[in-house]
DNA sequence: GCGTACAGCAACCAATTGGTTGCATATCCG
DNA sequence: CGGATATGCAACCAATTGGTTGCTGTACGC
C-alpha cells in the first residue's frame, strides 16, 4: 500500500464492523443489548415484524463481526453485547475525523501564507 | 419505539452511513478524500484493480449517504469529503459505548451491593 | 411422561450489490 | 479541426443479503 494511505490499512480492518452496523434492524439489536444484558432470541424477536431466524441471521453477521457473543444457558441462547471491535471502530472514525481536521489546518495556513 | 429502546431512535438514522462505510474499497476512497484534497474519479481509480465505472458507483454510494460530495470542474468531476454525517455516525458510536460503560457500572454496584 | 417453549438446520425466494462491457458525450489542447 | 481525455448511461451478470417456510431436536415444568 502506498505510503499516502497509511492510515487506510488499520482502517479497512473495520469494513465488516461497519457493514455489520450498518442494518436499521442489527443496530436495533445492538442498542438493545448494550443496554440491558444478555436477552434470548425470543426476547429479541418479540415486538419486531420478522421471524426469529431472520434475527438468528442478524445475531450471526453481529458475532462475526465481533460485535456481540452468545452463551447457552439450559434451552436458552443468551447474547450478549461486545465492547471490544466497536471502540476498534470508533477510534477508526476519530483517526478520519482527525485526518480531516489536519487536512483542513493546512489548507487554512497555506491561505493564511 | 418503546421508551428502553430511547437511544436507537437516534442511531437508526446513522444505519446509512455505516452501511456506506462497510465496504473496504470506499473506506479507500474515504482515507483517500480526507487526506488529501478533492480528487477526480480518473485519480480516484488509478492503482485498483477496478473499473472506473465501479469507482463511480461507490462514490455515489458514499455521496447518497453524505459522506462526500462531487463539484464539477471542466471535463472533471472532482470528489471531496464531507464530514457531517461521519461526525453523526461518531457520535452514534459515542452514545453505545457510555451506555455500554454505564451498563457495567451498574452491573459493578450490583455485585458489590 | 408429555406438552410447550426455545432453538437449529436447510431449502428456497426476491431484491440488492459489486462488478463488468459497450457506446455516447463533452472538454481540453496541439 | 481532430484526437485524446474524462465522464455518463444502460444493460447485463454472478454473488450476497434479508427474509421466509417447514421440519427437527432439546430442555423445562406440570
Amino acid at each position: 500500500m502506498s505510503p499516502r494511505t497509511s492510515a487506510a490499512g488499520s482502517l479497512q480492518k473495520s469494513a465488516p464492523v461497519f457493514s455489520a452496523l450498518g442494518d436499521e434492524t442489527r443496530l436495533r439489536l445492538i442498542a438493545l443489548l448494550c443496554a440491558g444484558g444478555a436477552l434470548s432470541i425470543a426476547q429479541l424477536t418479540a415486538g419486531t415484524d420478522i421471524t426469529r431466524q431472520a434475527v438468528t441471521k442478524h445475531l450471526q453477521v453481529l458475532a462475526d463481526a465481533g460485535l456481540v457473543r452468545d452463551l447457552w444457558q439450559g434451552r436458552e441462547r443468551l447474547w450478549e453485547f461486545e465492547a471490544g471491535r466497536l471502540d476498534e471502530a470508533r477510534r477508526s472514525l476519530d483517526t478520519i475525523a482527525q485526518q480531516w481536521d489536519r487536512a483542513l489546518a493546512r489548507l487554512k495556513a497555506r491561505l493564511e501564507d
